[in-house]
RNA sequence: GCCAGAGUGGCGAAAUGGUAGACGCAGUGGAUUCAAAAUCCACCGGUGGCAACACCGUGCCGGUUCGAGUCCGGCCUCUGGUACCA
């Protein structure tokens, strides 16, 4: 063995064995246990960065694990090729968002291979690549037959300058991004797919995901937004333009009575009748299209309104509301129209003190709940009051109820249940990705593409303007023809949160041809057992793959409920406590590290800074320090190798052991049995690997070599080497064949822990006075609770502090502590 | 705005209701060296004390408990998401 650890050759060898064997090549084996661990498949931007490396070797470390404890490991990559970004680099390079995709898998492709992950790269796939595409497209079409896709106008960001639709991030304080003009919101024919049919199975699903984040779990749960309400009907006083009535959905119908006002949006046919014969209404509407489309602006934005000058009946008072228009309310979600009650909305609270709007209470608290209407609504749930004999002093259920029954009598309202998750647009007016598969004919009628005529192919060989779409902007691949009949092609691509929805299914059988799964390879390797990525993708991703998903099983292509059994969602990677960006400069490039340090030390120093979860603060010289590390555990294993040629190692007997030497076995297999619950249960690599330093300084303060210690220093290095394999592979693997192991590291079994290392004679243990420790004992295991208790009285600084006082309790912990409560 | 997290030494962190700061980084002192690098040893939250030790200390305010960084209530700050970034 060489004297020096020297990673560049041992990474470049060692990656070369794997190579060489297809370590990491997997099938089907119904005899073994399956574990499919997915790390979250990287956007091609061009080079990995730091997240890319935490990302997947996070993964890595899980896979490699899980193949010691002798499971049928896959795990697989590939690209998430179509987006947004690439169109904007294409202009900026002159070049196609093809090519420059391409270009940019095989760069990072060699970037992930000499970071050592263990991918089963046969199985790799792009999703630009029509191969994969086509059978999101057929099953767009199934989704269409089966009634799950519809076409309706919505709201889209547009740039009137550039006349083109723009995406959230392009929206920069209300401006187009490029030209810098005010964007306006416009209504656009899209596709959507009908997620809200499985709206209740995505929420009550949730609960069978225990191993999910809880976080997780809450932020989906909130995200669909289950809730119970009332749909009321108002009447107009006098009908506009033919409309006589409109809805609102509510989920506080005992504020009813507390309606002073009705605000609608400005989209709303009756606002659009009434715009004809009024030019400030006319105005108001049209100053409300100018403002993006994004929620967070929209609940931030001053909210503005104005009368309509026309009046609605209240459905149970049968009094006159004013209707108004306001800027906060959207057509495109529920009735495009809300009752105002101020008193008890904050929102309308505000709105109506700017408009000078009445302010009706009908509620009261019912306990001690400081109610201040002047001040600020009353939004807490409590008695009615000012409600009238039949509502007045019931309290929310019963309210609610008594309100929904005298409007379901009236013909007025019904109970409903709704949800705040609204149906998947998946149109996107741009080139870079999946050509939605629909043709439309003569009469603008809309035929999908039957499955011979697919995919719907994406040409890659086009020329960005950067304004308008090539597919859009190419009259010749627009045309079609079906059954003789001239077609228009639709030339808006998908969502590419619809590729990422399903490719973990697709590596179960990436080169099938028959069909979009193989539901033999799926139904063995599905569900996914670990899958790790960013916690950014807590909602979208996640929710779109759960709800695709079921898509697949209910269209019989594969069998379980849930892609994902368990999830990690790891932290951010920091650099002077701010998010790694190339506009901040404060980047690392992992590749000069790689090249510097080795992979090994980029990987250990990942996984050693923090826990996963947690973001990750970067320090190059905690990296030094990582590397410095792995110098010591070479010299450890080099130094024993030599001590072992002179002297040669004995059998280790365990019984025979005492002292330091006793101890260190002890520390050994405490050792095992923590990297093991660390890695498996509680995925805190950082502990795991500060175990190991503990181990390493143990072993280097041993400072002979007579008797049982080489064996005893064997059986600690051998455990070290083992307990970081998962970590950092390429030097356990050179260290293992070292220490004279014919087979490789990745393959050998994960150690057993020997409990008759673990017992102890004596046992340290702590004594509070009153819950401050003010002195320790060692204990005989076996030694009885009364016994302890004497020990601890008797204990000098203990009687300090007892002195004058009475003991009135005596807490024993076993094997922790002993706490003397006296006063 | 709304939903979900996070906040502990100079820094990254550890502590699964039971000794706050394991492990590492930085720093200080020493050994080795002609010298340096590397390596090794020691110290390393604050205040007081020669020391033993004591007091204070986990964002802020309050609570539960024999005991709270950990559980509960209320704030503050930062981060992620907010449906066309991925």
């Amino acid at each position: 063995m060489e004297e020096h650890y020297h990673p560049e050759t041992i990474e470049r060898d060692v990656q070369q064995f794997w190579r060489d064997n297809q370590s990491f090549k997997v099938s089907t084996d119904p005899e073994k246990e399956k574990y499919y661990c997915l790390a979250m498949f990287p956007y091609p931007s061009g080079k990995l960065h730091m997240g890319h490396v935490r990302n997947y070797t996070i993964a890595d470390v899980i896979s490699r694990f899980q193949r010691m404890q002798g499971k049928n490991v896959l795990q697989p990559m590939g690209w998430d090729a179509f987006g947004l970004p690439a169109e904007n680099a294409a202009i900026n390079n002159n070049t196609a968002p093809a090519p420059w995709t391409y270009s940019n898998i095989d760069y990072m492709k060699g970037q992930l291979n000499s970071l050592g992950f263990a991918y089963d790269w046969s199985r790799e796939l792009a999703t630009c690549q029509p191969d994969y595409y086509r059978w999101e497209q057929w099953f767009f079409t199934r989704l269409y037959e089966k009634g799950l896709v519809y076409k309706k106008m919505a709201t889209v960001n547009w740039d009137p300058v550039d006349q083109t639709v723009l995406a959230n991030e392009q929206v920069i304080d209300g401006r187009g991004w490029r030209s810098g003009e005010l964007v306006e919101r416009k209504e656009i024919p899209q596709w959507f797919i009908k997620i809200t049919d499985y709206a209740e199975e995505l929420l009550s699903d949730l609960d069978k995901l225990e191993q999910w984040p809880e976080q997780v779990r809450t932020m989906q749960r909130n995200w669909i937004g289950k809730s119970r309400g009332v749909e009321i009907t108002f009447d107009l006083a006098t009908p506009v333009a033919g409309i006589e009535r409109f809805d609102v959905y509510t989920t506080r119908p005992d504020t009813l009575m507390g309606v002073t006002y009705m605000t609608l949006a400005a989209e709303h046919p009756i606002c659009l009748a009434l715009a004809e014969s009024n030019p400030d209404l006319k105005a108001y509407i049209a100053s409300c299209k100018k403002q993006a489309v994004n929620e967070a602006t929209m609940a931030t934005m001053a909210k503005t309104g104005m009368a309509l000058g026309v009046d609605a009946i209240h459905p149970l008072s049968g009094e006159k509301v004013p209707v108004w228009v306001g800027n906060y309310v959207l057509m495109d979600y529920g009735s495009g129209a809300v009752m105002a009650v101020p008193a008890h909305d904050q929102r309308d609270w505000e709105f109506a003190q700017h408009y000078q709007l009445p302010v009706a209470q009908v509620v009261a608290p019912s306990g001690n709940e400081s109610c201040d209407i002047k001040a600020e609504a009353f939004v807490i749930k409590g008695i009615l009051v000012n409600s009238g004999k039949d509502f007045d002093g019931l309290g929310f259920d019963a309210a609610f109820d008594a309100i929904a029954t005298r409007l379901a009598a009236a013909g007025k309202g019904r109970v409903t249940t709704n949800f705040r998750l609204r149906d998947w647009g998946v149109s996107r007016q741009r080139y870079w990705g999946a050509p939605i598969p629909m043709l439309y004919n003569q009469d603008g009628l809309e035929i999908p593409v039957p499955a011979h005529k697919l995919p719907v192919l994406l040409p890659e060989d086009v020329q960005m303007d950067g304004v308008q779409s090539p597919i859009k902007a190419d009259l010749a691949w627009r045309k079609d023809e079906l059954d003789g009949q001239a077609v228009e092609r639709e030339t808006d691509t998908f969502d590419t949160f619809m590729e990422s929805s399903w490719y973990y299914a697709r590596f179960t059988c990436p080169d099938y041809t028959d069909g979009m799964l193989d539901k033999t390879a799926a139904d063995y390797w599905l569900p996914v057992d670990q899958y790790v990525g960013g916690i950014e993708h807590a909602i979208l991703h996640l929710l779109y793959a759960r709800f695709f998903h079921k898509l697949m099983r209910d269209e019989g292509l594969l069998s379980c409920d849930e892609p994902f059994t368990r999830l990690l969602c790891q932290g951010m990677v920091l650099k002077d406590g701010i998010k790694m960006s190339k506009s901040k400069g404060n980047t690392v490039d992992p590749q000069a590290l790689i090249d510097q340090y080795g992979a090994d030390t980029v990987r250990l120093f990942t996984m050693f800074a923090a826990p996963p979860e947690q973001s990750l603060e970067w320090s190059d010289e905690g990296v030094a320090g990582s590397h410095r590390f792995l110098r010591k555990l070479w010299k450890a294993v080099a130094t024993h190798l030599e001590k072992a040629a002179v002297a040669g190692v004995p059998a280790l007997d365990g019984n025979a052991l005492q002292g330091p030497l006793r101890d260190l076995r002890r520390k050994t297999h405490e050792t095992i049995a923590k990297v093991g619950n660390d890695y498996g249960q509680r995925q805190t690599f950082n502990t795991a690997i500060a175990a190991v330093m503990e181990l390493l300084n143990e072993v280097n303060r041993l400072d002979n070599s007579a008797g049982q210690t080489l064996a005893v220093e064997r059986e600690a290095l051998e455990a070290a080497v083992l307990l970081l394999a998962p970590i950092v592979p390429h030097i356990s693997h050179r260290l293992w064949q070292a220490l004279g192991h014919q087979s490789a590291v990745i393959d050998a079994p994960w150690p057993a822990v020997d409990s008759a290392a673990l017992l102890r004679d004596s046992i340290p243990m702590v004594v509070q006075v009153n819950g401050k420790v003010r002195a320790q004992l060692d204990v005989a295991v076996d030694m009885p609770q009364a016994e302890i208790e004497a020990l601890a009285l008797a204990e000098e600084n203990v009687q300090r502090f007892i002195d004058g006082l009475s003991v009135r309790k005596v807490i024993v912990v076993a094997k922790k502590l002993v706490n003397i409560v006296a006063n």
